[in-house]
DNA sequence: CGTAAGATGAAG
DNA sequence: TTCATCTTACGG
């Protein structure tokens, strides 16, 4: 896939617009990407930013791998690696505009909590929940985006760079003035703002 | 080994 | 703002 062969960076912002599709025997979920974020091999919050692990390694794959980790003991969060093989670098999925498949999205998602019911602004509006939603799960990890029950395509028309807005990325302790958090203008399905 | 921190989410 | 919850990384 072309995108691909582009740099990180580059990956996580042109990725805004994909539709990113979750399809299995629960049936068919899928969102608009509407925010992302970078992680480099030379930037301290990536998880490969020391050396290759039996967790990481998914990011060291070849692009399009699929990473999936857990996060505060109770949260998973998707990746898709990018850049050349034996290079640790990825893009951070964090919110998905709902377009298909809301009714099961909202089923996965209330089985996690004691709610009965829920927006669709509340479905996909970050990582741990678009994870939940699309029914994402560790058994993924390693998998191929090209390969897969997973799979992302192209929006239809090129999303432009004044509909894109770069910040700081949310919740690190390290590369915190990095501007690698990329989402879409104005969009109120974007985790926060 | 022991332990602290972590790319979060929900509730108070 | 707090807490739930547990794997991994890293120091001793």
């Amino acid at each position: 896939m072309e995108i691909f062969n582009l740099d990180t960076l580059t990956i996580a912002k042109n990725l805004l617009g994909y539709s990113f599709i979750h399809e299995n025997d629960e049936g068919k979920t899928t969102g608009i990407i509407v925010e992302t974020e970078a992680y480099l091999q030379n930037d301290p919050a990536c998880h490969a930013y020391r050396k290759k692990s039996l967790r990481n390694a998914p990011m060291f794959g070849k692009a399009g791998t699929i990473y999936v980790y857990q996060i505060y003991g109770m949260h998973f969060c998707v990746n898709i690696s990018t850049n050349q093989e034996d290079i640790g670098e990825a893009v951070l999925i964090r919110a998905l505009e709902p377009t298909e498949g809301l009714a099961l999205m909202e089923e996965r998602r209330l089985k996690k909590s004691k709610l009965n019911q829920m927006k669709p602004k509340d479905l996909c509006s970050g990582p741990g929940k678009l994870v939940q939603a699309m029914g994402i799960h560790k058994g993924m990890n390693d998998w191929h985006i090209l390969d897969s029950e997973l799979k992302i395509i192209p929006p239809k028309i090129q999303i432009s760079d004044n509909e894109i807005v770069t910040t700081t990325r949310i919740g690190i302790t390290q590369g915190v003035d990095l501007p690698y958090r990329f989402y879409m203008k104005g969009n109120k399905f974007v985790s926060r703002f």
